[in-house]
DNA sequence: CGCTTATGAATGAAGG
DNA sequence: CCTTCATTCATAAGCG
């Protein structure tokens, strides 16, 4: 992600479709492509829905399930995390702070109406009925928002020092 | 996610004054914090710490929590690299001692070549399952076998047929 | 100034 | 799910 939201960028030299080794890394395609399915709400996809995408992305360059898998989880982790850090006082106060609930189940509130392609592409996606999945769209936007934003007008002063309870 | 795609820009810094930063850079005092907490023995706080420790920082100059995060978890895999490292040039003849001790571009020459049947292999396996998955990953350095489930019937596959759609 | 090094940031992969 | 580790990428800092 990108950081502070500060611009940054950075392009990932993404190149790499043939990939070397080591570890998956995706190409610009599939990680499009993940993305817009996380952000249309698919966040634990059983396993047939793995390995559809995954059968999907193989075109754009190798890639293994688990690669799939994993990506989910990190990127459904990263967020609420994401999120975690970020609440909690400061937050800036020229926006409408997002006030979040709780650890989870933030995304609850926002209303993703997301007309666009991906629905399609989502029906498409065999969902079983038995299982737990949710399409409660949780995304509220990518790449903005990172941990926590500093507030940036006076704040008093800390206690010099720090008492970290632990060890 | 949002790293690629294309352009960069990026601001310059200008060295002097606020300027919008790229990437945080701690202050001196900051830096002095971090690193005596570190060899108090914190490694990787809580949440609340990292919190605690960033609004303290923060009176040094802006700071975010993630800066905290971040410093920590780069420290501590500093460390152990540096340790590791040590280590193998030091003693441990029992294993082939990775002689390349000036970069950090070790892993760049096991290249593990990884046999193209795999993905195929994989897609042919009409594996399903219609409940509460559990993955469990059998992890090969030598780039094949991935994943094993269990669980328990499950049988009939969904139709694979998806297309997605734009891009 | 260009190169090397240090380090912030990101994320794939596991482990528990 | 949550946390942690390892590796990589990009860039600011340090130096000759």
């Amino acid at each position: 992600m990108d950081q502070d939201g500060v611009s940054g960028f950075c392009m990932r030299k993404s190149s790499s479709s043939g990939s070397k080794y080591g570890r998956w890394n995706p190409t610009t395609e599939q990680l499009q492509l993940l993305t817009q399915l996380f952000k249309s709400g698919l966040r634990t996809p059983t396993i047939d829905q793995i390995q559809n995408i995954s059968s999907q992305l193989s075109f754009y360059g190798k890639i293994q399930t688990k690669n799939v898998f994993y990506w989910f989880q990190n990127h459904k982790a990263r967020e609420r995390q994401k999120r975690r850090k970020l609440c909690v006082n400061h937050i800036i106060p020229t926006q409408n702070s997002i006030n979040n609930t709780s650890t989870q189940s933030i995304g609850e509130m926002y209303q993703v109406s997301e007309p666009d392609s991906v629905v399609e592409t989502l029906q498409l996606f065999p969902l079983n009925s038995s299982d737990r999945l949710r399409w409660h769209a949780n995304e509220c936007r990518d790449g903005d928002v990172m941990f926590s934003y500093t507030k940036g007008e006076g704040m008093e002063h800390p206690p010099l020092e720090l008492r970290l309870s632990s060890l």
